[in-house]
DNA sequence: TATTAGCACTCGATAAAGTTGAGTGCTAAC
DNA sequence: GTTAGCACTCAACTTTATCGAGTGCTAATA
C-alpha cells in the first residue's frame, strides 16, 4: 500500500491539527476541516490505513489518532519547503549589538526561546583547526605572569602563571618574540613535541616558563573540548502538557543544566557530513535519551574559516516545525552579516 | 503568654518532624517523638496556645499542624548555633582545583547542589572599590587593537578595539608606558573625568585610543554591575511537592534562569552591614516575590581587599537549616583557605 | 467499486457518592 | 495541671455512575 495523494491530505490535515491543538485529532474534525469533502466513514477507512502504514497512532482504544515520529518524519522531510515568514523582531532585538561573544550568544538563545516559545540552546564555537594569532606574557605582579592568547575568529584566553624567577622586562620582551614568531599562524594541532622542545631550548633558562605557556594553550584545546554552551526557554516546557508532568519536567531540565549531555548533540549536529545546515531529530532519534519525547531542531552557523558552532530548539515533537526551521535560516544569515 | 520551656521543646518538636517528613504534625506524633512524657490531650492544648501565639498553623481544621514563617524564624534564631557535621567530601570534590574563577564557581555552585540538594547560586565576586592592576595594549591583526585589563584580584577583561589608524609599536609602548604608569593602583572611581581629558591630551593624536580604552574599563564597571551569577541543581525543586506544582515549578525555574531577578538577592546581601557572613530569608521575607514559598540562605564570601561574592541556597520553607548552615560556613572557610 | 449512513461498542475523563482515618476541641474525671 | 474519652471535621482516597468523542463494521447507495 502506498501513500496517494487523498492519504498524504488527510496526514497532513492530521498531523496540522495536532500540532495546534496537541489533542488527538477524530475522523469528523478532518472530515471537516479538509478540503476533501469525505465523510467522517471514509476518513475512518483512510486513517485505519494510514495507521497500519505506521504513520499515526492511536494514544487508546476509543480515541483520536496522534502521529507516530514516523508520520512527523514524513511531514518534516516533505512539506517544510515553502513559506517565507517574517522574523522582524528578531533582527531588531539582533541590532543592540554585542561586541563580546558570550554576551551575543546569551542574546541569541534568549531571543530564539521568547520568539519561538521552546527551549533554546546555541555552543560557542570551537576553534576546530584554527591558528593562533597572537600571544602575549605581561606581567601583573611579582612572580605572576599574564598569558594573553588569541586564537583566528578573536577567541581570547587568559592564562595566569606563578613563576618562581624575577624576570625583567627585557626577557619578556624577547619570550614574547619568541613565542609569536614560532607560533603564530600555527594550527592549534600542529604544535608537535619537536617544536616544543626546540622552542625550549630557544629560551634557555626560561625554558620553564615557555613550557608553562604551552601548557596554557593545551589547556585552551581542552577546555574548548568541554564546550560552553548557553540555554535559554527552559520553563518553556510547561507550556506543553505532554512534556510538563513532573517527572519528565526535571529531567529535561537537569539535561539542560548539565551541558555535557547536550553536547553530545552539538557533537553529533557538527560531525554530520552531509550538512545542509539544519537537522531535525524527532523522539528517539535524538542522540539524547531524556529527550525522546522531544524533537530537537538544529542547525550550524560558522564565523568564517571553520569556527563552527550550534544553535538548538528543543520542543515537543509536535513543534512548529515550519516556524523554527525558518527561524533558524533567518538567524543564521543574521550571524552570517553579523560577522561579515 | 510567653514561650515556656516546655512549649519550645514542643515548637521545636513539630518543626523538626516537618522538616522531616514535610507532613502537617499532630499532637499524638508529638506526643510520642518527644521526651516530654504527655499525652496527645496535653499537647493539643499547648499546641492551641502556640497556634494563637502565630507560631504554627493550620492548613485545615482536622489537619496537624506547620510551622509558619514565625515559627521558622524563631527555630532558625535561636537553635541553630550547635552541630558541627562533616562536609568532608565536599571538601574532596573541591580539591579538584581550577585556576578559573568561573569553572571554580560553577564547581562550587554544583557541589553544593549536590550536597543539599537544594538549588543553588553564587555570583561571581564583584570590584566594588578595586583597583586596577594593570593594562596592556597589544596589536593582533592590522586595525585591531587587543586591550587586556587585569583589576586587583586578578579578574581579567578583554576588549578588542578598532582603530582606522596603523599603530607601529613604539607608538604603542607609549601609549602603554602612559596607561599604566597613570592608571595602576587607582581605584576605578578615582578615575575623573579630569584624569581623562589629562591622559588624552598627552596621548596626542592617540587620544582617540586612549579615549576608547578608558570606555572599554567603563564597560568593565557597567558589565560588573549586571554580575555574572551561576546556578546549579535547579531540578532540586522537584523533590519537594510544595514547590512542585507546574505554576510555581515554571516561575522558579524562571527566575533562576532570569539571572536579573537573583541578583536583587546578591545586592541586598552585600549591603547588609551588620553582616555575620549567613543570612536566612524566610518566606515572604526574601527580596524575590516569587520565592515567597520558599526560604533562601546566603552566605558572603571574600577573596581578601574587598572582592566580595554572595553564595545562595534556594529550598523549601522546610529546609534543613542547620544542615546549610554549617555546610555553607564551611565552604566559606574553604574559599578563604583556596585564595589565601 | 468507492462512498456513506447508521449502529453497537469502547474507554478515558469527569462527576457524584461513599468511606476512611488522622486529627481536633471539648468535657469530665483523676 | 493532666489525661481519657468521645463526637465531630474534613482532605484524601475509592467506588460507582455517567458522558461523549471516537471507533469498526455492515449494509445501503451512487
Amino acid at each position: 500500500m502506498q501513500l496517494d495523494e487523498r492519504k498524504k491530505k488527510i496526514l497532513q490535515g492530521i498531523i496540522r491539527n495536532y500540532l495546534e491543538t496537541g489533542e488527538p485529532v477524530g475522523s469528523r474534525t478532518i472530515s471537516k476541516y479538509t478540503d476533501l469533502n469525505l465523510s467522517s466513514a471514509t476518513i475512518r477507512n483512510e486513517m485505519a490505513d494510514l495507521e497500519e502504514l505506521g504513520y499515526i497512532v492511536q494514544p487508546h482504544t476509543s480515541a483520536g489518532r496522534i502521529p507516530s515520529d514516523k508520520g512527523y518524519r514524513f511531514y518534516v522531510d516533505t512539506m517544510m519547503a515553502e513559506k517565507d515568514k517574517e522574523v522582524r523582531e528578531m533582527k531588531e532585538m539582533l541590532i543592540e549589538r554585542e561586541d563580546k561573544m558570550e554576551a551575543l550568544l546569551k542574546q541569541v538563545a534568549k531571543v530564539l526561546a521568547q520568539n519561538t516559545n521552546y527551549a533554546t540552546m546555541i555552543s560557542a564555537p570551537t576553534m576546530h583547526g584554527n591558528k593562533l594569532k597572537f600571544i602575549q606574557l605581561s606581567r601583573v605582579d611579582k612572580g605572576q605572569i599574564l598569558a594573553v592568547i588569541v586564537v583566528e575568529g578573536n577567541i581570547i584566553k587568559n592564562h595566569i602563571l606563578n613563576v618562581n624567577e624575577e624576570l625583567d622586562d627585557e626577557t619578556l620582551l624577547k619570550l614574547n618574540m619568541l613565542l609569536n614568531t614560532q607560533l603564530n599562524g600555527l594550527a592549534i594541532e600542529e604544535i608537535t613535541l619537536g617544536l616544543i622542545t626546540a622552542l625550549k631550548q630557544k629560551a634557555g633558562i626560561h625554558g620553564d616558563i615557555v613550557g608553562e605557556v604551552l601548557d596554557a594553550i593545551a589547556e585552551v584545546i581542552r577546555e574548548d573540548e568541554n564546550l560552553e554552551i548557553y540555554t535559554s526557554g527552559t520553563n518553556n516546557i510547561f507550556r506543553y502538557p505532554e512534556l510538563a508532568d513532573q517527572e519528565k519536567a526535571s529531567e529535561l531540565i537537569s539535561t539542560f543544566e548539565e551541558k555535557k549531555a547536550l553536547s553530545a548533540l552539538v557533537q553529533e549536529t557538527l560531525s554530520d557530513e552531509n550538512n545542509t545546515g539544519i537537522q531535525v531529530y524527532i523522539g528517539e532519534e535524538s542522540p539524547i535519551s531524556n529527550m525522546k519525547d522531544c524533537s530537537v531542531v538544529t542547525a550550524t552557523y560558522e564565523l568564517g574559516e571553520g569556527v563552527k558552532g550550534t544553535i538548538g530548539i528543543i520542543g515537543p515533537k509536535r513543534m512548529d516545525y515550519d516556524k523554527v526551521v525558518d527561524t533558524l535560516k533567518n538567524l543564521m544569515h543574521q550571524l552570517d552579516d553579523y560577522y561579515k
